[in-house]
RNA sequence: GCCGGAGUGGCGGAAUGGCAGACGCAGCCGACUUAAAAUCGGUAGCCGCAAGGCGUGGGGGUUCGAGUCCCUCCUCCGGCACCA
């Protein structure tokens, strides 16, 4: 407590609160003297705390700020409290709105990057965050896309990366493959021109995170969000039931397999159906229907995703004219195609229980095909005119050979394993999460490092080739595909294995291939390697996250594959990035839209910085609202954030600026207990807020600490050592918050520098414990009066205190109650 | 259709089953000012002169007591969407 004879030394000093005056002249100093450098031979513990970056579009919106102010405050308050914090910062650089702009205004991607980095760099640097910019990752750098191809490499070697056919989103008026994110809307446009996308069949590349299904599915161990799991637990899409072979009649033909959930229907199963895609299709078709069917798979071929998909759709399909036999009880049952049937689910064939799956109903209904319950809700009751679907233990089957009777719960099991022993099925597990295309048939991303030989096929570019350079100068004239294809220099390369002449791969990798593995990269950003293990285990795995939900089923997955892909890999330790997830909400535009500069909603962040500072910008975005649900943007009640901090500004200055009325001994310790009192129930609600992302209720804790202090000068407290203990409190709690008024004032105030490398604040619950509480007297459970007592008050004394009460017997008519209700230190409810 | 989330003053929002509306914004009254702005003090859910009554999307329930728990319906936001 150096207060009092530091104040006294130099002149009180009554300045202007003026934002500007100090705010940039601190992150230079935070700046030059390294401040937010996380060391990696810093003896404390570490913490590793990462907000998503961002992709450099050109210019710093609200969202920006709001995304990276709170993990920003979580990361000071971990390092008030005796952490070695690290807070890094990067730009997701590839992707596709570098092409556009050199699609439509010439300008080279490289160089229009490069710009928007450091215009946002220098954006970024005003909100005041501790990022260690010496970390600073950028995907679209050679030394960064270098190490994404030489993963793809790891993952060629150990089987997680192939090629295949695949059917892909494909813009027939762009003529070129889009990503599944690009596909926007209900109605499955492109994202650029509008145009409905079809399915093409396309040789792609892949990445196998179907192998880690199951274990996506486990999230025992990691802090995350509920939404998020179950987005990606429904994602990943988990169904358990059994594979069945159905023999067909035609000669020479294997038996036709499917996956169903629910086996114990199968004697329902009054037809099968195909997808128009399946290999089947065209050894099944008799010659009698081979024009119906030939001309139905044209049909779905050429149909748009909209129209394929929309379940609204009447149901079409086509005979094959062949049949199947179903296994348990021989019947012959036709085999048709349908497009409501998917080729890229299960078996691509289902057996239709038409009586018990919707879609299989309206299709019996349409082609005329017999509907069999044999699932009744209890037995002898018959539902029909509708698919029935059962789920229910005691639901019982009907007209099922022997397992008439049996509850279905139980018949799944038993008649799975009549299949298996009789070699025509067994239980199986089927997902919805695909494979992983990772080809993009576009010029800025990662080459894929893999060259085509006539003889040797795809073999991957040898690592010390790498990186496969993007070539500078490509011609990016819209003529339909990607500008590397038509680079003669480009394409040319050598086949490792037998020197001969080689075709270079095209196709450039997702984004998400970069942000899947850049938290790996901060650890070690100057490493020849992908990252450096010995640093990896310093700080790995994450500590805590924060981003946009809309990620969950992305890069949220991507990442969490990536790390157990690589662990089987031994190149990591760990089964996952980042231990801790907080998603923010968002800030939309005053019309209650998404921001985006088309509709002309974008809140510019520098105009309000200008004018009220980083500090009160900052306050405002956590003080409107919890932080996870965002909201539209409303500037007009950043005024109140900034006359609070202008009360923390007056209230901190030097002792001595306030006349201070004289109070009596006994009157001045009454006033400072109950200060102290204060302080210390701030400190404690303080850091339980910030530590839970509630930094608007944190934020009115310290206001209101800032009003008693004020009421307390002018009481005529300042100058007492509760005072100056509140004022120095208040600005240690706030310095996470709003780091430029609380490093001022501390200065200010004589203390050393910098308030972020301070000790938080200890809490005492001694100091905080009230002297008396009020309690509230109900009558019937309606207030009618307000007991003041000392928390030691017996329960007998509170009773007849409240009985006692005018206001309390006014209500209670004269008669006696019949019940008195106590609920310690809380309230009385008398019943009547 | 399925899976989440959310409905509280004029507005943003607060509230381990225990005083609904903390903290702010906008408003109103007052002080300072020739005046305004800024600042400071006060006021403030709705109805009512008051006593009092009514109030957390609608309806029902559990409880001494419900914004909070249960059932049901409505609205809005997000995700998935013919996944057998």
């Amino acid at each position: 407590m150096t207060t009092e004879t530091t104040a006294a030394t130099r002149p009180p000093r009554a300045d202007r609160f003026d934002p500007a005056s100090y705010e940039a002249k601190w992150r230079e100093r935070w700046e030059a003297d390294e401040l937010d450098k996380a060391r990696d031979d810093d003896p404390r513990p570490r913490q590793y705390v990462l907000t998503m970056y961002p992709y450099p579009s050109g210019d710093l919106h609200i969202g920006h700020w709001y995304a990276a102010t709170g993990p920003d405050i979580v990361a000071r308050l971990r390092r008030m409290r005796g952490n070695n914090v690290m807070f890094p910062m990067g730009f997701d650089s590839f992707g596709l709105p570098a092409e556009n702009a050199a699609i439509d205004r010439g300008v080279d991607p490289a160089t229009w990057t490069a710009s928007n980095i450091e215009r946002m760099r220098a954006q970024f640097r005003t909100m005041g965050c501790m990022f260690d910019w010496s970390r600073e990752v950028v995907t679209s750098d050679p030394e960064y896309y270098a190490c994404t191809q030489w993963l793809f490499e790891q993952f060629f070697k150990a089987g997680l990366a192939y090629r295949a056919m695949a059917p892909v989103d494909w813009c027939p008026k762009d003529q070129v493959v889009l990503a599944r994110e690009q596909v926007e809307g209900a109605d499955r446009h492109c994202w650029r021109c509008g145009t409905p996308v079809i399915k093409r069949d396309l040789e792609q590349w892949f990445f196998r995170i179907t192998n880690y299904a199951d274990e996506l599915l486990n999230f025992a161990g990691i802090d995350w969000p509920e939404p998020i799991r179950l987005m990606q637990t429904n994602w990943i899409g988990r169904s358990e039931g059994a594979e069945i072979d159905f023999p067909v009649e035609t000669d020479g033909i294997d038996p036709i397999r499917v996956f169903t959930t629910r086996p114990d229907t199968i004697f329902g199963a009054t037809f099968m159906v195909l997808a128009p895609e399946h290999p089947l299709v065209v050894a099944l078709t008799t010659d009698a229907q081979r024009e119906q069917v030939d001309s139905y798979v044209v049909a779905a071929r050429s149909a748009t995703e909209i129209e394929r998909l929309n379940a609204e759709r009447d149901k079409t399909g086509a005979f094959t004219g062949s049949y199947a036999v179903n296994p348990l009880n021989n019947e012959r049952i036709p085999i048709w195609i349908a497009d409501y049937v998917l080729p890229g689910y299960g078996t691509g064939a289902i057996m239709a229980v038409p009586a018990h799956d919707e879609r299989d109903f309206a299709f019996a209904r349409k082609y005329d095909l017999p509907i069999r319950y044999v699932v009744l809700p209890a037995p002898g009751e018959l539902p029909s005119g509708q698919a029935f679907a059962a789920h229910e233990a005691d639901e019982v089957l009907a007209d099922s050979g022997e397992f008439s009777g049996m509850p279905a719960s139980e018949a799944i099991g038993a008649i799975t394993q009549q299949l298996s022993d009789i070699g025509l099925g067994a239980a199986a597990v089927s997902y919805r999460l695909h494979d992983w295309v990772v080809g993009r048939q576009r010029y800025w991303g990662a080459p894929i490092p893999i060259v085509y030989c006539a003889e040797h096929g795809a073999q991957l570019v040898p690592e010390a080739q790498l990186p496969v350079l993007l070539p500078p100068n490509a011609d990016f004239a819209p003529t339909g595909v990607s500008p590397l294809q038509s680079d003669a220099e480009f394409l040319a390369a050598e086949c490792p294995v037998c020197g001969g002449p080689a075709r270079r791969e095209t196709d450039t990798m997702d984004t998400f291939v970069d942000s899947s593995w850049y938290f790996l990269r901060y650890t070690s950003p100057q490493s020849v390697l992908a990252w450096d293990p010995d640093k990896a285990k310093l700080w790995l795995p994450v500590d805590l996250y924060t981003g946009g939900a809309e990620h969950a089923v992305l890069h949220l997955m991507y990442a969490r594959f990536f790390v157990k892909a690589l662990r089987d890999m031994k190149m990591l330790d760990f089964d996952e990035p980042f231990l801790t997830l907080r998603n923010q909400g968002q800030i939309l535009g005053a019309d209650h839209q998404r921001m985006s500069k088309s509709r002309g909603n974008v809140a510019n962040p520098d105009e309000l910085v200008a004018r009220y500072g980083s500090d009160a910008v900052r306050c405002f975005l956590m003080f409107i609202g919890p932080w996870d649900q965002g909201g539209p943007w409303n500037p007009s009640g950043i005024d109140g954030v900034y006359r609070f901090l202008a009360r923390v500004w007056s209230v901190a200055q030097p002792s001595g600026t306030d006349a201070a009325r004289p109070a009596t001994g006994s009157e001045i310790e009454e006033l400072e207990r109950a200060l102290r009192r204060a302080t210390h129930v701030t400190i404690s609600g303080v850091s339980d807020d910030i530590e839970g992302f509630r930094f608007n209720t944190a934020l009115a804790k310290l206001m209101e600490l800032t009003n008693a202090i004020i009421r307390e000068r002018n009481t005529g407290l300042a100058g007492s050592s509760a005072y100056a203990e509140a004022v120095d409190t208040l600005l240690l709690l706030l310095a996470p918050l709003a780091p430029h008024i609380s490093e001022e004032l501390w200065a200010r105030r004589g203390k050393p520098y910098s308030i972020h490398q301070q000790a938080w604040p200890a809490y005492d619950p001694a100091l905080a414990a009230a002297d008396t509480i009020e309690l509230p007297v109900q009558v019937n459970g309606k207030l009618r009066d307000r007991l003041v007592v000392t928390p030691d008050t017996p329960p007998e004394e509170i009773e007849r205190m409240a009985l006692e009460s005018e206001k309390v017997r006014a209500h209670l008519g004269g008669q006696p109650p019949k019940r008195v209700i106590q609920i310690p230190g809380k309230l009385v409810n008398i019943v009547t």
